[in-house]
RNA sequence: AGCGGGGUGGGGAAGUCAGGUCAUCCCGCGGGGCUCAUAACCCCGAGAUCGGUGGUUCAAAUCCACCCCCCGCUACCA
């Protein structure tokens, strides 16, 4: 037996002034729920967390926009995002919120530390502010006409007309975004975080980590190569963790510093409502615990410089990430996910057109992993009718079916040599293919691997014809060949629970088992069924759309 | 503009870092078979000079140079 290790799994914090996509979601939870519980199922320590994140400036402007406050406003998408979480079946040990108080406290305890550690320094510096909303305003919230081109609407950091970058103040008619005043300029004094400092070590992190996906890696060397830039920790916003720094008064903490330390704070958040106090400790402090990331290709810098940076600088002794599997991005019938244009498909809306499962099976075979790639209806509709209902769901029909029909539902007993049966040496091998994928977060080609099963069974079936056999009064051949596509079955129902949890629990229930599926082990998957066992009345596990 | 990723039969994808064993997989399409099964399943076949041009090599989807097209990022959007 293998021994056990710890792990943390996280992904992305939903940014929660609206509901996620499915792009969002293809990207972190359900990538991390995967790992998540195929780790747990094969008997390794793992703690699972994420949180929404629920500070700074977009959420202040949108709780504005709905008439309400920035704290209600979050406590509304929060409890409606968790809930549509559980409905996605992600099996997150704590989905926590950067508005808890363990994270607040975590945070200004963190960088105080930092602080006094020599890696935070103060600055001033000038940026536009809007007088009458009595805000200083992100570029983005800036908008004018572009100083090159006259285009009308150009964002304050970059033009949609000509896509050059622009200085802000440099817009011709600059105008807040948010009331449409003219900002002015106004000074102000900012903590920055001492990144470059850290060149060299993050260097060496990057190439030793063992596990980044290829874009990850590539991104981070090529930031690491143009130079880093000290990253500025703080905001006037009022929405936020109250920066901690002597004189910092009336600032927070840049959002984005503080949601990426959740990972810590959430893991504390988990053990202290368990009551293990310290227990995290034993996975942040290990040096041999695993830290595992899921996160869109937006995300990578945060991952694989920032995060590892601030827990480098802060000397404590944590657990840098161990891999960081970054998706390229989902688009929805060839064009980017869109809020404000109404483009693309939401994880609220999914449940209520089709079972989770499906949405599971979709987005997980069309993974972004090594480009972007496209969510569409057609490729919606031929995924769950060609793949889901045909070749899985069919298969497991018949079987069942013939089992029940010819041999009173009892599970038959095999002849002696049934494991050298060409079915079950295929079972054995897609099992380890499957298991060696999950191993390097290859979770597209784990899940095809099982599809592939499904398919060596329906040929299996075609090629034996127990049906002919029973004609033919070979009864104990009928048996064998039975025999193994039901086992074939159980070992589909293990290596499905990762991706599709709830139907793999239906099929492993309708072989007449008795516990949740994703309560047992990994390697259950190649262990024999007991002959005799009766199966349960069998019905289509999958049904045709459109 | 700079940086990063991509362009592979009709559609969707793998293969490119370590050149040959490579043109593969899922669909669609044409033909055949089977009748246990949700008109499902199985077999056979047609279809691609791997974005373009040039180069290196006995040999290039893969390496080099230049060009065309798509997407993302560029640090105060999160």
């Amino acid at each position: 037996m293998k021994k056990m290790s710890k792990w943390i799994v996280t992904c992305a914090w939903p940014y929660v002034n609206y509901i996620p996509h499915l792009g969002t979601m293809i990207g972190s939870a359900l990538s991390a729920d995967v790992i998540a519980r195929y780790l747990r199922m094969k008997g390794e320590e793992v703690v699972f967390v994420s949180g929404s994140d629920e500070h700074g400036t977009p959420i202040e402007v949108e709780a504005v926009r709905r008439g309400t406050n920035p704290k209600s406003l979050c406590d509304e998408n929060h409890r409606k995002i968790s809930e549509l979480f559980k409905r996605w079946n992600i099996s997150f040990d704590n989905y926590s919120r950067t508005e808890s108080e363990y994270h607040k406290e975590f945070v200004k305890n963190f960088y105080l530390r930092l602080y006094g550690k020599g890696f935070v320094y103060e600055e001033e510096v000038e940026l536009p502010f809007c007088p009458r909303c009595q805000r200083f305003l992100p570029d983005r919230f800036i908008s004018g006409a572009c100083p090159y081109c006259n285009f009308e609407d150009a964002r304050g950091d970059q033009c949609d007309g000509c896509g050059r970058l622009l200085e802000p103040l440099k817009l011709l008619q600059p105008k807040c975004a948010i009331c449409g005043s003219k900002p002015e300029v106004k000074k102000t004094k900012h903590w920055f975080f001492d990144f470059p400092k850290l060149t060299e070590k993050l260097k060496e992190y990057i190439e030793s980590a063992p596990l980044l996906t290829e874009n990850a890696k590539n991104m981070s060397l090529s930031l690491l190569k143009e130079g880093l830039r000290a990253r500025s920790l703080t905001r006037d916003n009022k929405w936020g963790i109250e920066a901690p720094f002597p004189g910092s008064e009336g600032k927070t903490i840049y959002v984005w510093m503080e949601a990426i330390l959740g990972y810590i704070s959430a893991t504390i958040e988990y053990f202290a409502n368990v009551g293990s106090k310290d227990k995290w400790r034993e996975y942040w402090f290990d040096k041999k615990c695993r830290l595992l990331c899921f996160i869109g290709k937006d995300n990578i810098p945060f991952h694989t410089l920032i995060l590892p940076a601030l827990l480098m600088a802060s000397n404590e002794g944590y657990v840098l990430p161990w891999g960081v599997s970054a998706t390229e991005y989902l688009l929805f019938e060839g064009q980017k996910f869109s809020k404000s244009r109404r483009i693309g498909i939401w994880i609220d809306e999914a449940l209520e057109m089709f079972p989770v499962d499906y949405w599971r099976y979709v987005l997980l075979s069309t993974r972004p992993e090594g480009r972007d790639s496209s969510f569409s209806w057609s490729v919606f509709k031929e995924l769950v009718n060609t793949q889901l209902n045909d070749t899985l769901g069919n298969f497991v029909h018949r079987v069942l079916t013939f089992t029940s029909r010819t041999f009173s539902s009892l599970i038959p007993a095999p002849r002696s040599s049934w494991v050298s049966e060409e079915l079950w040496v295929q079972v054995l091998k897609r099992f380890s293919a499957c298991t060696h994928n999950l191993d390097n977060l290859r979770i597209k080609d784990a899940l095809q691997e099982v599809m592939n099963l499904a398919r060596d069974g329906n040929k299996y079936l075609n090629e034996q014809a127990p049906w002919d056999l029973i004609k033919r009064g070979d009864v104990e051949r009928a048996s064998t060949c039975i025999y193994v596509c039901l086992n074939a079955i159980k070992s589909l129902s293990i290596m499905l629970t990762p991706f599709i949890p709830t139907t793999a629990n239906e099929i492993w229930k309708a072989l007449g088992l008795q516990s949740h599926v994703w309560e047992e082990s990994w390697y259950e998957a190649t262990k024999p069924l007991e002959p005799g066992t009766r199966i349960l009345e069998v019905k289509p596990i999958f049904t045709k759309i459109k």
